[in-house]
DNA sequence: TAGTAAGGGACGCGTCTTTG
DNA sequence: CAAAGACGCGTCCCTTACTA
């Protein structure tokens, strides 16, 4: 059967009758509705089926009772209504359901269907057919508690009173208890005049009281979430009161009441989901604009709007609701940017925002002050919130708590508000029952409130007892310390994580996406932090290795140098040596020709074994030249060059080097060198520098023999040949065989007067060589 | 000078619960 | 039913340090 809801559109429900007679009453088709959804919950209930009800489906059920009492309020009700109409008015009261929208001419927009029953038609069930279980088991519970009710010739309002379902009537025919209290009319004389005694304490299932403090979590008034599970509110309220530790419907309402409050909450969240989200003075000109369209009487001063204190128990009421920083600035600060805000759209709103904050301010203004109301109402903004109810299709749709939402946002191309200047953060979080967190941007905030915003918390949680003064002062002295560096630091990461969570987009996958972003984000820190330090251990590292390797350059530089300097002397003496040696070959020979010339060939016939044809050949060794002849220290050095590794020996610096280098880096270069060097003139001079180069020949030249050597046997003896051993007592002439004889003249060294006149001339022959070969010519060779 | 941060105290008022 | 107590809400004000 099909029912309109003429007020709030024209949603067709097929839900079947229930008594004949509610269709006789055309007062109100609201009424007719819920009671057509509470016999369609007892023709379910008749099916067997007895699953309890999710969350869901019971705000959804409570919001199709509540929300006709918001439209009819239950005074009305109760003056139009036969009593069994009046069966619906027990929900009414001011702790309405959440996701509840308000009136059709005051919607925010937000719309919510369902397709099991709503007056509304503008409310979805994101899946129609996945909470029909439990929906209809509540539906058997109410149905129940109804049938139950009318057994007792009660009225439906007080159903739900006792879990035990047997309290026996009060005999107050229509009176109803607090419970029929709305938040806009209270109703002081239906209060409850007295209190059943309680008689044996029954025990209620933990898991039931847990499932029922859940559904009063998911925004379930304690009220009628008794109602629906069947528990006592006193006991829910308690139960849920120990076990969340939250408020519960006591004490003086909100100003809004908590089903407006919901659903400007509801909004906000829709708006900051879109990224449209509203700033805490665009939140209080929303509920400004609410009282003021709504001509609600509040407290709130000038009967204008909440202040910030309220904007604070708002949130705190609201978890799912932060305050964020406001991001776009930071972006700004990060891009070091003095540019202004963008031009607002609309000159309303930058009136509105250039307005002071709304009640600290009102005191020192003239309460009657229109144009502020005047410009609140004009303001884009409010046309967008005051526009017509409904959802719009165009709209993106939302699925929050399996509920499609089709929010009406504002237009992103005629956003009233700038985009910079107060950008609301869309955050989110896994949180609890997969619930979005939301955050409000509250605008340009500094540095240091952002530093003290991220630092006072961990203050706090380690001073329990700190005032907010002294947290303060620690936040303060923690700024101090921070250097300029590590401010803009401080600064750019929340301008990052602004710019971030500004690009975020919920729509979708939001939540995996900020996620993301905050990793990426934060990794990015780090990495940007390690490579700092890094860097600076690197520099620290380099600057120390540097200093080392200047202490060993120079070291290893003079370690060349006297290498070199030493190859240098070598060198220049070999050269030295071997040109003395030319040069006293050159003389002695040009010598042996001119004496052969002057004195002819008998004087050297007189020797015996210096004639022939290789006469102008003396032993070079026979000749006592001093430069032949190095200094003891050069003739050392000499000596342990010979071996290819006595540089090494000499120098432990050079050596310790030749082990750093490798193994064949220092000889196959250095070394490579020195040995070439050497080896040259080797090569060149033959034997002459094997000679020069080799210790005996170092010691046979110190021990400077006769210079006769094997008696003109050979045209050029060996210089490495040694000569033959002169007997103990034979004579000292070369080439004489005899033995010496006893003479005291000669000192016994002669074998005859002939021997001792030869070998004298032969001696003084050879010191007029040599005087010969020192002659100036040569020392200026040399 | 105004505004920001977060928390809390004081006060008045209203609502709800409990008790007799 | 009346009253008392408990409790919540809104407002004002305060704290310190900093920033625009």
């Amino acid at each position: 059967q099909t029912f309109h809801t003429p007020s709030f559109g024209d949603e067709e429900f097929d839900i079947p009758p229930i008594n004949p007679h509610q269709h006789q009453q055309g007062g109100n088709q609201h009424v007719q509705n819920n009671m057509n959804s509470y016999q369609q919950s007892q023709d379910y209930a008749e099916n067997g089926q007895s699953m309890r009800p999710d969350v869901k489906t019971a705000v959804l059920i409570v919001y199709a009772r509540s929300a006709t009492l918001w439209k009819y309020p239950p005074s009305t009700m109760l003056q139009n209504q036969s009593p069994d109409n009046m069966v619906m008015s027990d929900s009414s009261g001011y702790q309405q359901p959440l996701y509840l929208s308000g009136p059709p001419e005051h919607s925010m927009g937000i719309s919510v269907s369902s397709s099991y029953n709503s007056p509304q038609p503008t409310y979805t069930m994101a899946s129609p057919n996945q909470p029909n279980n439990s929906q209809l088991l509540m539906m058997q519970q109410q149905q129940q508690h109804q049938q139950m009710m009318l057994n007792h010739g009660q009225s439906m309002g007080q159903y739900g009173r006792s879990p035990q379902g047997n309290s026996p009537p009060t005999g107050q025919e229509g009176t109803t208890t607090s419970e029929d209290s709305d938040d806009s009319t209270p109703h002081s004389a239906m209060m409850p005049t007295k209190y059943e005694k309680k008689g044996v304490r029954f025990t209620y299932d933990p898991a039931r009281m847990a499932e029922t403090a859940a559904v009063v979590r998911k925004g379930l008034t304690l009220r009628i979430a008794a109602e629906c599970y069947e528990v006592p509110f006193g006991t829910l309220s308690k139960h849920y009161k120990k076990a969340t530790d939250a408020r519960v419907g006591r004490g003086k309402k909100p100003e809004l009441g908590y089903k407006d409050e919901k659903d400007r909450a509801l909004y906000l969240r829709v708006c900051a989901l879109h990224g449209e989200g509203l700033t805490q003075k665009e939140t209080i000109q929303l509920m400004t604009e609410f009282v003021c369209q709504e001509k609600i009487e509040t407290r709130w001063k000038n009967g204008k709007g909440p202040g910030e204190d309220w904007f604070r128990r708002f949130l705190a009421f609201h978890p799912e609701l932060r305050i964020r920083k406001g991001e776009a600035l930071s972006l700004q600060r990060m891009v070091g940017m003095k540019r202004p805000s963008p031009e607002p759209a609309d000159n309303s709103l930058a009136k509105i925002q250039k307005k002071p904050k709304v009640q600290k301010k009102k005191k020192k203004r003239d309460p009657n002050e229109p144009q502020k109301l005047n410009i609140l109402t004009s303001s884009p903004l409010s046309q967008n919130l005051n526009s017509a109810p409904g959802i719009t299709l165009k709209h993106p749709t939302l699925n929050i708590g399996n509920i499609l939402v089709h929010p009406k946002l504002p237009d992103p191309a005629t956003s009233i508000r700038p985009r910079l200047a107060n950008v609301l953060v869309v955050l989110s979080s896994a949180a609890e029952y997969e619930e979005i967190e939301v955050r409000i941007s509250v605008g340009p905030v500094s540095a240091y409130a952002l530093f003290f915003r991220d630092t006072q918390a961990a203050i706090k949680g380690q001073n329990p007892n700190a005032s907010f003064g002294e947290v303060s002062k620690i936040v303060a002295s923690m700024w101090d310390a921070l250097d300029a560096e590590h401010k803009n630091v401080s600064v750019h990461m929340t301008c990052m994580q602004g710019l971030v969570l500004t690009q975020c987009n919920l729509r979708a996958s939001g939540l995996m996406q900020v996620n993301f972003f905050f990793i990426i984000f934060f990794f990015f820190i780090i990495i940007l932090l390690i490579i700092f330090i890094i860097i600076i251990i690197i520099i620290i590292i380099i600057i120390i290795i540097t200093n080392n390797n200047n202490n060993k350059q120079v070291n290893l530089h003079h370690a060349y140098g006297s290498l070199n300097s030493c190859l240098c002397v070598y060198k220049k003496k070999t050269e030295a040596a071997k040109k003395e040696y030319l040069k006293a070959l050159a003389a002695y020979r040009a010598s042996l020709v001119s004496k052969g010339a002057s004195e002819g060939e008998g004087m050297y016939s007189g020797y015996g074994g210096f004639g022939g044809g290789y006469s102008g050949y003396s032993p070079p060794t026979a000749l006592p030249s001093p430069p032949m002849l190095p200094p003891p220290s050069q003739q050392q050095q000499q000596q342990q060059m010979g071996p290819g590794n006595g540089m090494a020996k000499k120098s432990p610096l050079l050596s310790s080097m030749m082990t750093e280098r490798g193994n064949g880096q220092p000889q196959q270069g250095l070394m490579g060198q020195m040995q070439q060097t050497h080896l040259q003139p080797q090569v060149n001079q033959g034997g002459y520098m094997q000679q020069q180069m080799s210790p005996p020949r170092s010691e046979h030249i110190v021990s400077s023999p006769p210079p006769v050597s094997a008696g003109g046997t050979g045209p050029l003896q060996p210089q490495n040949q040694q000569p033959p051993p002169r007997p103990g007592n034979a004579c000292i002439r070369h080439g004489c065989p005899n033995a010496a004889i006893s003479n005291s003249e000669w000192e016994d060294e002669y074998c005859s007067n002939e021997c001792v006149v030869s070998h004298c001339r032969t001696t003084e022959q050879e010191q007029k060589k040599l005087r010969m070969t020192h002659t100036p010519d040569s020392f200026q060779n040399e």
